[in-house]
DNA sequence: ATTTAAAGAACGAACGTTCGCTTTATATGC
DNA sequence: GCATATAAAGCGAACGTTCGTTCTTTAAAT
């Protein structure tokens, strides 16, 4: 990689050059898109393109911590709303209706990660991290009435997570129409789990006997 | 591929195939694997493995629908369960402790699918099966009384799917100190959204005022 | 002698990457 | 204002390697 004398323009190239890349990887894979094709994407040579950056690796890598970072902003602002079980429903429907966009490429990272451990610690670190602020928020949550009181906020934590990347990974595949489903589910998920039972839980088993839903 | 004289061989010789495949694939994913690294697991050479499969692309179909097949057997036997509720416990312990055995080939599946349209069709529509018959089951044990009345059983059925889906990819990822506390999450979980009321759910909130099922 | 199985060298294609060249932009001397 | 010098930016053919696959040959079995 040769000396870069703008700055600005280096970081443009290299964001038209991951821009580039994430398209080719969601239509085709990390492996099996060339970086022919990322070059003809981003209109550029090869011989530009390698100004900008080492090696292929090194763009998987960069667009693996972006994935994640994106997924970290998500967990980040679910803990910040005021109402959690309200946010996280939101939250999946965003995802859910994101479909294909971004999942494939959610996938391969996965993938990546499970065969390098180096890739799979950072990941496994950085999960932890989510489910604790999470577990944070839960447990404030408890403290304000509005979360379920009996839940252990970090099982919580941890289940919230595991649903979403299960959403994450399922929307791809089911397509738009079987996203609201998906959507519909969560938002019982959510209810079972962190909703107080006393505010609007459908499990209110005395209920069905006296009246069930007037 | 030439004409095979003995079906029994040749059945075997797929088999030794396939297994050495899975090693492989799992060690490092499909396109990066190499016929030549497989044929050195396998303990054959490139023209003997050309006699049993026309091409890579399928031995990594054989294999996607074997991995289809396994998560089908799961549910299956949950199905199956008299007591579904322990039935998921017990899987989803299984589950997370097989850690990182066939978790990175199910991730490669997942990957390949959400590209290639067919295979995602053939997906969905063995998740949607896979559903049903898990819906089937659940309302089956609501009329029973050992599963909880007020869920939709479509709606606990996807739930649950989308749930062993976030457990599988984990699992492989925390390893197996974390397996344990993903296995009492899902324990969690499952007593959550499954569990009659009246059972051993923390959430008795209705119980006092009539209990309705004694 | 014929057929099946296996081997492994060889093939063309495609890969990630490099390298030498050209173009473009800016600075300098007149 | 123009010519010249310098270096960054970009190009694309070419490199060596590796890939999935084929082909020719050999060994064994019937």
């Amino acid at each position: 990689m040769a000396r870069l004398a703008d700055p600005a323009l280096a970081q443009r190239r290299r964001r038209e050059i991951v821009e580039a890349a994430m398209t080719c990887f969601r239509k085709r894979g990390f492996h099996q898109a060339s970086m022919h094709e990322i070059c003809a994407a981003a209109g550029i040579s090869a011989g530009a393109l390698y100004r900008y950056f080492p090696s292929k690796a090194d763009i998987i890598l960069t667009i693996a911590e972006e994935d994640q970072r994106a997924t970290e902003a998500l967990i980040e602002s679910i803990a910040a709303g005021a109402d959690i079980t309200e946010s996280l429903v939101n939250i999946a429907r965003d995802v859910v209706c994101r479909c294909g966009e971004n999942q494939p490429l959610t996938a391969d990272v996965l993938a990546e990660a499970m065969r390098d451990p180096a890739l799979a610690k950072r990941f496994a670190g950085r999960i932890l991290e989510m489910q604790e602020r999470l577990a944070r928020a839960i447990a404030a949550g408890q403290r304000r009435g509005s979360v379920e009181r009996s839940v252990d906020p970090d099982t919580a934590a941890r289940l919230v997570t595991l649903m979403i990347d299960g959403l994450v990974l399922r929307a791809a595949i089911v397509g738009a129409e079987g996203g609201e489903q998906l959507a519909a589910a969560f938002r019982t998920f959510v209810e079972r789990v962190l909703k107080p039972a006393q505010a609007t839980s459908p499990r209110r088993t005395a209920r069905l006997v006296v009246s069930p839903e007037s």
